[in-house]
Order: structure tokens, then sequence, then C-alpha cells
DNA sequence: GCAAAATTAATAGTATTACTATTATATTTG
DNA sequence: CAAATATAATAGTAATACTATTAATTTTGC
């Protein structure tokens, strides 16, 4: 995948200061990435982050709210840039089986390589997504926040595949839920493959789960 | 569903000292339920649960090393007594098909009724699954309990529904991850139509999951 | 080049959490 | 009815998830 050094542009919502316009900002997130995956959203602090990148607690607390919001910004880049990579590979594509299989192959995938130009590591992004994304909605606040338009950018990559899957079978009544069942699903699998594996079939080659899902979105838009 | 007063057995390593034998281990369950449905698994503490049941902290502690394993007792329960039903509801089917049906309502449907003898709440139990039970999992510790069988409840569930779709198509590759990602499915399609519906495509007559689910199982199989 | 504004760092403090330890008081049972 | 066990009460700890204040540093606008 060509990235042409984009820029996610993220609403101000998500932070009190944005991050992309300080070096401190961009070192909070590029370490706040690492040390997620290091060791858990539930152990990590702004104080071990503050540490970690020689700054402040409280200079943290300037750039993000809490560290629910810090979740809740790097699972909306994550979306942002899921959704930049599915027009790119989507958009010069007339076909709409070629285009659905392109998108559910970038749904399914993982994220092997890491856009060395941004100051965010995707490939461990991604990881966090799997592990700890979940967490940002599994809340009492949910529909407070949802109300106030903080899942938008998980909905439009939804809504993009579902429009794709009404092109190419249009008296489908169900794919909203298809396609984050899909999502959902890739990402539990990802995750039982690696520490419950009795819940999945793995096998040694790695591409199980983009095979198993394009498969089985082929059998129920067939019927 | 009949339920005739049945007994879980839990697995001795949930707990300290079994909650089931004493008055006040059964009343820490019940009023656990209850208080974590209410507020939410991170809300929930044992002093405030030793609050509202006139108990003390440090006697809940005697019962469960932690809320964490609190947690993990009641996804096991849950497991047990889903698979105690999926037992009784397929046992005398000899058709395979009409058992995997059998089997993926029951993994997909609303509980609706509460076993009144019983000082569990499946309603309650069922929805503290959908929006909590990941968080039993998606830690930085779950190799280590899945090598101790923490999940195995679990496992068993999705090998007995695993072990029909064999009998019905000894030829499908990849029976476990099918029914996890049903169950799982359903569990994320039922919290987003209450709290994120933008993800789901819901509908007010109520069994679309179960509708859902089931075409989708069938659309498979026949591949 | 310098003062004002803005940013960052350091320090201290708070209420709460997730426990452990100890002791006292009930309750059960042999 | 004494001994064993269960429960309750109290106190204490290190860490968390913050807030508030002040000091030091950097940026910028003229």
């Amino acid at each position: 995948m060509v990235d042409l050094n984009i820029q996610i542009a993220i609403d101000s919502k998500f932070y009190c200061k944005n991050p992309e316009s300080s070096d401190l900002g961009r070192r909070i997130v590029k370490h706040g990435i690492e040390l997620i995956h290091e060791i858990g959203y539930e152990a990590f602090t702004f104080k071990k982050l503050g540490h970690r990148i020689h700054s402040n607690e409280s200079s943290i607390y300037r750039y993000f709210e809490s560290k629910h919001f810090f979740l809740l910004y790097l699972v909306n880049w994550y979306w942002s840039w899921v959704e930049y990579k599915l027009v790119f590979a989507t958009s010069n594509i007339s076909n709409a089986e070629e285009k659905l299989e392109g998108a559910v192959q970038l749904l399914t995938e993982e994220v092997k390589e890491d856009n060395a130009i941004s100051y965010i590591n995707e490939v461990l992004l991604h990881q966090i997504i799997i592990s700890e994304s979940s967490k940002a909605y599994l809340t009492k606040q949910v529909d407070k926040e949802n109300e106030k338009g903080f899942y938008t950018s998980y909905k439009r990559v939804v809504d993009r595949v579902s429009q794709i899957i009404h092109e190419l079978n249009p008296d489908y009544k169900y794919p909203h839920m298809l396609v984050s069942t899909i999502i959902e699903g890739a990402h539990h699998q990802a995750y039982f493959s690696d520490h419950i594996p009795g819940l999945t079939d793995i096998s040694k080659e790695k591409n199980t789960i983009v095979v198993f899902y394009k498969e089985l979105i082929k059998s129920v838009l067939k019927g």
C-alpha cells in the first residue's frame, strides 16, 4: 500500500489540544501506542507515559482529557485510516464483486507494514484495536458518547462497505450486520488464534481468516 | 425452557470458598450480578457490593480472590448453563440440520426468563455477558489463564456445536471459527442495536439477530 | 532583541481503588 | 459447651486517575 504521507484529520472533540500540532503531542501519541501495546490498556497510565517520554503527567493532560479519550482518539484515527485505505482500494474498480472482495481483504487481513513516515505505527495500532478497542465502547457512557458522534468513523466504514453490498445485491436485508459481524469477527479470530486457539481452526498458513470471511460473505450474498 | 432446579457445578479454581456453600456466598453472587448490571464492571467494587448486602468487603474476599475472578466465575457459570441448555435442546433430535438450527437459536436469542428458583438471574447475567464478558479475556494474563483452563466451558460449547456442523457437513473446514463468529457476533449485534444502532440493521420485530445468523449459517454450509 | 504570551515541567494534593492484615465478634459443630 | 470456623470491623498500603498551582522554558509578535 502506497501511503503518500497522508494526514488523518481527527475531530477536535477527541482532544484538548491537537497532538499533531506539536512535537510533544506527536510523541505522546507515538509512545502512547507503544506503551499500550506493551503493557495493555488497564496498566497504561499517563504517569508512566510521561516518564517514558521524559515529560510530565500533567503535560499529557493538556492534550487528552483522560486515558479513555486517548483510546477514543486512537480508535478514531484507526477507522479514519481504514476508510482512507478503503476509498483508495475500491475507487477505480467498477465491478461490485471485486470491490467487495477488496474491501473484505482490507478489513480482515493482518496489518503488516508500518508507514515509517508518519509517527504512528499502524501495525501496533492494529493490534491495539484488536485487543483494546472494544473497551472504548463497552462502557456505561456509550449512549451519551454515541449521541456525540464518537463512533462515526467506524460507522462510516461499515456504511461504505454496506453500500457496495447494496450495489451487488439490492435485496439483501442485513448489510450493516453482515459487515460489522465480519469486522468484529476478524478481530476476534485474530485474538483467539493468538491466545485461545481452541475457539478457532488455526492453521500455520496465515490468511485463514481472510479466506474464511471471503467465503462467508460470498455464500451469504448468494443466499 | 423447563429448568429442574439444576445445579451448575463450577470448578474450584474460580473461587476461594465456594459461594454456593453458604447464604452469604449466594448473596454475593446474586447481588454481584445485579450491581455489575447496574453500574458496569469498571465501577463495580467489592466495597460497594459489601455495603449493598450489609456485609463487608473483606468477607467477599474470602469467596473471591479479586473482582476479575468474580467475573471469570460468572462467565464460567454462564457457559456451563448454556452447555446444559444446549445438551437438553439437542439431545433427542436425530436430524443434524434441526439440531444445528436449535443450537443457533439458543446461542443468538435473547434470554427472557429468569429461572426464579435459582439465586442467579439469567436475564441479567446474559446482559452482563454481552457487555462485560470480553473484559475477562482481553487482558495481558490471557495466555496464562487459558493454559490453566479458564475458558474451557466456553470452548466446550463451541466444540459441541462444531461437532453438529461436522455431522452435517464433514468437509467444512472452519466449524470453530463459524461458531465463535456467530456467538460473538450475536452478542455484538445485541449490544450495537441497543447502543450504536448505526452498526446494525435494526427493525422493531425483535428476532432479527436470530434470523440473520440462521440464514448465515445455512448459506455458509451450503457453500 | 525583548517583553508578553503560551507551553511545558515540577510539585503537591485528593478521593478512590484494589487489595492485605489483624483483631473482634458471631455462628456452627463435634 | 469448647473449639473451630465464618463473618464483620477496622486500619493500612501502594497505585490510580485525576486537579490545581507555580515555576521554568520556549515561542511569537513587534
